[in-house]
DNA sequence: TGACTAAATACACATATGGACATATAGGCA
DNA sequence: TGCCTATATGTCCATATGTGTATTTAGTCA
């Protein structure tokens, strides 16, 4: 029961929510996740750790980025989440957020300097 | 968006998700909920206020007593609370509720007198 | 009218939450 | 070794949240 309650918690907030669509759509790393959504690279962290705990996503290192993916591993969890995927088109933030990540590159402080 | 928020902030206090699967099953007035679930009557009332708010609840008087019922207008609410309930065994808490509420006449008060 | 009951509201308080800012940690590279 | 960079963590603060107790409101009935 406790463990239902804590997914609602997450979903009900709009910064990881947002986070949690972008991560439906492709990975990214914590500093492309602040740039894409302008906002602190603190606060992205730790909503990742929250997400992390309840096993909502996973983080990989690649070369000197951690790198993010949704991996949902409750059954139901999944179920609920794709409801809210499946309904992108009502909430703009997330519509504009995804347009945003499809240049996320970007916001990798090194692909910026080699240019 | 904010809507959407919201909804999550609702299920996500076991208190009105207990409300919510019990009126799943019947409808029932403030003082059954309270008896049910051995929770003050000031708390459930004020839980119904939060539901009835975002339109997932509706209350309507009969005799001295006002009944609510379940009642989720969006659609999509609608989808995501199936899966709650579709997954109700996992949850003792609300099947015990739900046991108790077959006895549910005793918490009316008048009833009780009748007896 | 006055008494009683169901439900809503008000107030107080302890706790939780989100975010800003500063700092720590850890890995890569000179 | 020491510097950089990416990320995590800690502290602080303002605000939100849940609950208990007391009180108010509204309807019913004598």
């Amino acid at each position: 029961m406790e463990k239902l309650i804590n997914f609602f918690k997450l979903l009900s907030d709009e910064t990881r929510l947002r986070i949690l669509v972008l991560l439906y759509h492709d990975d990214f790393c914590v500093c492309q996740l602040a740039g894409i959504m302008r906002i602190s690279q603190p606060n992205v962290s730790k909503h990742l750790a929250g997400l992390r705990d309840m096993s909502l996503v996973r983080d990989e290192k690649r070369e000197q980025y951690t790198f993010y993916s949704l991996n949902i591993e409750e059954k139901m969890f999944q179920d609920i989440f794709e409801k809210i995927v499946a309904n992108l088109d009502k909430y703009p933030v997330l519509k504009s957020d995804i347009k945003e990540s499809e240049d996320a590159e970007k916001y990798i402080e090194l692909a910026n300097i080699n240019k």
